[in-house]
DNA sequence: TTGACCAGACCGACCGGTCTGCCTACTTTC
DNA sequence: GAAAGTAGGCAGACCGGTCGGTCTGGTCAA
């Protein structure tokens, strides 16, 4: 596996060159209109490089998914650990996802696409989509205070349905669609105590 | 086009037969996954006989997408036309959703599907799922009694979100994803008044 | 005779994946 | 310190298969 650890000066390794490359097509353009021969065009690595590295588009598809939810993982946990908490915690996840859809070359979230793409599930691909989900609903379900977990559990799902259905819309709307969910967010975490979370305005 | 009416006792048309296996195919392994040749052999037609229907397979998946989006229409209509207004409107449009989700192959919404598949719209398809998402959108904000035009949109709105987000969801849960946003749905819809359309209970 | 349909060969393009061959850079050994 | 070996990456030819799409030729009913 080479598992390399470069300082800032380094160039990328050619697994990492290959893995962005293949991200950012992938996001982009979707899965399956993205082929491995525009992924080493654009990586700048030889076809033989890529299969080196991952067995088969499959498995790339995989490690590009477990990377973005591990990203995702890591940018809630950066939160938490700058004191955000509870219903706070739950808008900012919200509000990463809003600053997201207001990309440039925003093209839909990329587990709800992958999801769609793969409703014939050959490989592992939905067992990373079932995994990031699951610990989402979890996250959520901590956040909240209510006391029966029966009820949390049901508002935690209901939190994701808004965060999945505000997703779907942007891919129409940008990140406008996360504004007429958003007094709901409040409704169902919690007190709304103080305002804005302030992530949201950061870009 | 020859937009031939039959009767119950005639076989339908080549055309009418390649576009259900084709809607068949599509919404049990998407768009993509199906090729034109598997379509031909399960409605028993020769290619040529699609291609003289359909002038490319961007055609078939438009009309395709066209006849869903219609259908879905002329099911709410009917439940309006059976009395049904307002707030259980609203309700029996998710309960056909969570119907269609406790089907034996589902694989989500077909224009959920469709939309991520097309991130790149080269053909008219995602103009489609655009309409079908405003035609919704506005029948949801007349079955809202909100005084304020404003208000009653981002209502609308937040009804999308969940109808989407339970779809999502119920890739995963299948129809049952639609009972943790039950509760949501008489909230944001107005007053529950009398509990179920039985409309749900009908399948 | 005409028109709608059938079966299936055929086309060029592209797909994921393999393989050969060359080059470079580091490491081992004398 | 030089020679030899080795590992990783490069370019690109090549493979079988599938894709969307076209064309030929034949069947059948009106």
């Amino acid at each position: 596996m080479t598992a390399h650890v470069h300082t800032a000066q380094e160039a990328p390794s050619a697994r990492e060159r290959i893995l962005d490359a293949a991200s950012r097509l992938f996001a982009e353009h979707g899965v399956r209109a993205v082929g491995v021969a525009r992924v080493i065009s654009e990586a700048g690595v030889a076809k033989a490089t890529l299969y080196a590295h991952f067995p088969s588009k499959d498995d790339l598809v995989r490690a590009y998914l477990e990377r973005q939810a591990e990203r995702s993982e890591r940018e809630i946990e950066a939160l938490e650990r700058a004191g955000l908490r509870g219903a706070r915690l739950i808008r900012a996840v919200f509000d990463l996802a809003a600053n997201a859809a207001a990309q440039d070359r925003y093209a839909g979230c990329c587990f709800i696409a992958a999801a769609a793409e793969h409703l014939d599930d050959s490989g592992g691909v939905s067992q990373v989509l079932a995994d990031q989900r699951r610990s989402l609903l979890q996250r959520f379900d901590r956040c909240l205070d209510e006391d029966d977990p029966r009820s949390r559990d049901r508002t935690a799902r209901q939190l994701m349905a808004l965060l999945d259905g505000a997703k779907v819309a942007s891919l129409e709307e940008g990140a406008a669609a996360f504004d007429a969910v958003d007094p709901l967010i409040d409704l169902l975490a919690g007190p709304s105590e103080t305002g804005s979370t302030g992530v949201r305005a950061q870009l």
